[in-house]
DNA sequence: TTAGAAAAAGGTAGCGCTATCATCGCCTAT
DNA sequence: ATAGGCGATGATAGCGCTACCTTTTTCTAA
């Protein structure tokens, strides 16, 4: 029996694709040349330059990533963890984020946390052992073990859409105590007296129905009327919130004068629901919502509500990440990028 | 100068992090098994698996998934394209496929590939250099050249949303040509006579338009009025073409008596026009959307549209791919979701 | 002209994990 | 008692890439 010794003694898995090897072979240059080509192509002649691109071409190579980050611990992926994405209140921030990020060579991993929390362990687990080189959170991350875990995993974190006094590490957000202030400082300033809230079952939205209240508090008005629906909001629940409310008081629609929606698609259940009912907005009942989304401006009447500069969100939460993965140092490390109350003609 | 010679001779980099090894060793065990414990807990010894457990749970562990994925070449990784987040439409089928998958241990990554296709190139090599185990393409994929990178990276790929005559590998759709034709009966069923349709400049919804006209003809209708806004839709530019469609004729509102909107959102904005108009719904115009989003039901008149089961296209797709990644055969490749009028009380 | 620095290219050794054998007991059949 | 089988465990060798260091080449300055 004659062994050919040249011949690999093993047949050893691969997944067959082109690697960085072949390309370089063909170009006649080592693979670590070829790496710089691709990488630092500052630091390569051009000669070399152009073999590795030609050679690259011919045979279609398309760097393993998953290599790339393994050798060099940066994956140029990032996490976005939101509560569920068919809420659209932050869409506009996860595409700013998937487009600044995109930009600069990263990648955006989604993550669905749910409102209520369940899968988060699991959700953390997939997340991290993926080492990602940054982790936005949008909606707040519920178990203090989920905090634990992600600071304890040294990667650079974001939060989004809240100002909380004890960051994990960075943050671009706003106060959404000042916003339920604002709100009944505007109300009460358009001569509204008779407070209404239709708020999501979430943190955020009860942390500005506080505020609205004691806001109204301070201003010596009745007690604000409140209905608490379900998070994700809908504009069912919108409609149902001001039936309810209609129901609950005398005449003129339960003494409500106003009412302060927790998202612009309550706000389009609320108007809907009062035009169905025969109840004008705003000159019966002002109604304000959350969001600024898209159709709010072209809403018959066009919705006064508040406005969040969601995608400048994104993008400050893609800048904050990528400066951290490339080692630059990020301060300050909190930006509070406020809001706005939209005065349109529903309030 | 003493040197201790058990000291490691360099310093290595390293991510600093727990590693399988570390388990391994605190659990007295192999690496190997370590790993066995983790992947296929069926092949050690309940001995062993205790011990690993109790190893994880000390050292906080987190497996390595880039290091995982390379060494068994998978990813556990799909990416999801969609043509922007923003809209709505998709919304279900991303949050369903990233639900399905998360159950069966994947996860989603999540690429905008824009209308335009302007960074589809960019894109897909970001995609296919993470090596995914499947790639969900929700709206089409632009480029010929990028169904040929596609292909010839022989990752999996599962189209949505549309049925093609020539898929690339798999698909979960439904006959655009069929809606078309089916609300134009629809429509004529219910006495209209005098078509309209409010379009995105997309695709899709162009040949719903024109298997609408088509029907049309065929039910010796007069000529269809076309009204085509840029994708992608809002409730503007509804309302902008609504005003279009009643400038364009004689009284009644340029004589059309039914609108057939590319998309809800549309359908809302023709709604609020009418409604700011007085151009009353269904009497004087019967409006039909498409997408049977979230809303449309609790309008007011409730949205006659048609429902796509969105999340059912989801957990399809991500069955094919998780399918395919485990070594099944998936047969059929191909499957009709189909799709049905929602007659509520716009039409 | 030649040292000396700077630039360009290459060699080596992993990153942390798993595929692929090889090995070691232990039990059953003969 | 011994071969044969099976289940559990271990050793080895990469997956495809880049960090780190060394070597070679090129350019500048004295």
């Amino acid at each position: 029996m004659v062994l050919d010794a040249t011949q690999p003694r093993r047949t050893r898995r691969s997944s067959g694709a082109v690697t960085l090897h072949d390309v370089a072979k063909l170009a006649g240059v080592a693979p670590i040349t070829a790496s710089r080509a691709l990488n630092t192509p500052g630091q390569v002649s051009a000669d070399v330059l152009k073999k590795v691109s030609e050679a690259i071409a011919r045979t279609g190579y398309v760097p393993n990533l998953l290599a790339g980050g393994l050798a060099s611990t940066r994956s140029r992926l990032v996490a976005a963890v939101v509560p569920t994405i068919s809420g659209p209140v932050f869409l506009e921030t996860v595409q700013s984020l998937t487009e600044a990020l995109a930009e600069r060579g990263y990648q955006l991993m989604l993550g669905q946390a749910g409102y209520a929390g369940s899968r988060e362990d699991a959700l953390l687990e997939a997340i991290i052992g993926r080492r990602p080189d940054g982790i936005v959170l949008t909606g707040i991350l519920h178990s203090t073990e989920g905090r634990r875990r992600l600071l304890a995993s040294g990667i650079p974190v974001v939060e989004t859409w809240d100002l909380t006094p004890t960051p994990i590490d960075m943050l671009v957000g706003f106060s959404h105590v000042e916003v339920g202030r604002a709100v009944a400082d505007f109300l009460h300033s358009k001569g509204r007296r008779r407070f209404a809230v239709v708020a999501g079952d979430d943190e955020r939205a009860r942390r500005r129905l506080d505020a609205f209240q004691a806001a109204a508090v301070a201003l010596g008005l009745p007690p604000v009327q409140v209905v608490v629906v379900p998070a994700p909001t809908t504009l069912r629940s919108g409609r149902a919130a001001l039936t309810t409310l209609m129901r609950g008081g005398d005449g003129g629609g339960g003494g409500v004068d106003a009412v302060f929606c927790s998202s612009d698609l309550l706000a389009l259940g609320v108007m809907t629901e009062a035009h169905a009912s025969g109840i004008r907005v705003p000159s019966q009942l002002a109604v304000v919502g959350f969001g600024d989304l898209d159709f709010a401006a072209d809403l018959h009447p066009a919705l006064t509500t508040v406005h969040i500069n969601g995608a400048a969100i994104g993008r400050q939460a893609a800048q904050f990440i990528v400066d951290r993965a490339e080692g630059r140092t990020v301060d300050p490390r909190v930006i509070n990028i406020g809001f706005s109350i939209v005065d349109r003609h529903s309030a």
